[in-house]
DNA sequence: TGTACATCAGTGAACGCGCGTTCACTGATGTAC
DNA sequence: TGTACATCAGTGAACGCGCGTTCACTGATGTAC
């Protein structure tokens, strides 16, 4: 039997959900610099103090909520992925970076929390490092497993060593059956995603980019190419 | 003859640049958050008010400092290539590349104020946008002067019109000389780079990146590749 | 070269505001016997 | 099933702090005649 959780349980657990939902929109409409725990508080109509039943300090507001978005985030490419399971890898592929990209222009200040500047003094807990992982670790299992099943064709071998500048046995361990020769251009193509990502959100596409939505599939469909996938 | 410049008009030089230098200072140690008029004038021994003498808000002196930064990277990279000028393509590439990331590495915060989350309600005036175009106009430079040079080979020429998400009377601007075809190339280049940069900067490549030199260098290489610069 | 006036840098006080965090407390909910 | 005690959510006041911006002012520098 499944022990059914106490009322009390139950509301502290609808309080925390209410606090996460103001804090993010406060962050959405002033920017991380703009959330503070006694507008949270006000908004909620409590006393600021209240909120120190919750969360220590702004600080763990903060990672709860960063710790939320990567999650968040990760569990929108899962579910696309898996909403195409069997499909090529190719196709997987333009599904899994699209999902990146309509989260990111969905939550453009959770985006920014994520993979814009770090905030000052901020350290990231383990936790929040290993959630970090899990939009990454779709793209990965793609590859990965076109990899397997194709016969591990090695892209352009340069004959240059990638254990000069990768952690290989980290990146081995996220891309099994994929050769070393191709590590660079698997961490090229996450790169370029979020970096394409952060340039049309931040605003650095202004005055070259007409239709990012075209851009940006034209773009995975290059990175398809450089990843070898197939069709 | 040139009208000597008053004592005046010199102290007054000096003065904007001690703020400047200042807030940089707090920005490089508390972010941008933590550059407050306050401060900078107790670090210069002033009452706050004096500041408005010189900048009419707080955001006044932001959107300087901004501009400050991107024509200092812009002047760096420039530098740069203009060090390695009648070199190859490809060299002046590698250079230029890592100039940009060089200059981020060494004013980190300054570089996040470029490319990193955009400051909420900020607004650039069009002499920062003008000034943002400086170090993209160096690399714009490279590949021009290559294709104007070797005979306009274009590389893989996909069939797929750019037209349809580019603003082609922007982009021929920047590249003279450049087929159509590879503008979708040149755009990604530069959108890797400073990807990349971005993403080691904040903290991304922890866990997979040993030496973050070394493969900005092999990076750089594949683009120049994508680019089809000559040797 | 000397005087009269305008400009400008910097002062000091004040306005009005918001923040994170602590602490002793009340009253309701949960638990053990 | 009822009572006694422990836990917990929320209160209200306070501490100590910092911020951007305005305003009337002083005294030095610059300019025009």
């Amino acid at each position: 039997v499944p022990p059914s959780p106490t009322p009390r349980a139950v509301a502290r657990a609808a309080q925390i959900a209410t606090i996460k939902a103001v804090a993010q929109r406060l962050i959405a409409e002033r920017g991380v610099a703009g959330l503070s725990l006694r507008e949270v508080a006000r908004e909620m109509g409590l006393v600021s103090s209240a909120l120190y039943r919750y969360y220590a300090s702004r600080d763990e507001l903060l990672t709860a909520l960063i710790l939320d978005a990567y999650n968040d985030l990760g569990a929108a490419v899962e579910r696309a992925d898996a909403r195409h399971a069997g499909e090529s890898a190719r196709q997987r592929w333009r599904v899994a970076a699209r999902a990146i990209r309509t989260w990111a222009k969905r939550h453009p200040h959770q985006y920014g929390l994520l993979y814009g500047t770090p905030v000052p003094d901020y350290q990231a807990p383990p936790l929040t490092i290993e959630a970090a992982t899990r939009s990454t670790r779709v793209l990965c299992n793609i590859l990965s497993d076109d990899r397997r099943a194709g016969g591990a064709s090695v892209t352009t071998s340069s004959g240059r060593d990638v254990r000069r500048f990768l952690m290989v046995d980290g990146v081995a361990a996220m891309l099994p059956g994929v050769a070393e020769d191709d590590y660079l251009a698997a961490l090229m193509a996450w790169t370029h995603i979020f970096g394409f990502v952060s340039f049309e959100l931040f605003g650095h596409y202004v005055g070259s980019v007409r239709n990012a939505t075209l851009m940006f599939d034209e773009v995975t469909d290059r990175l398809a190419d450089l990843l070898d996938l197939s069709d």
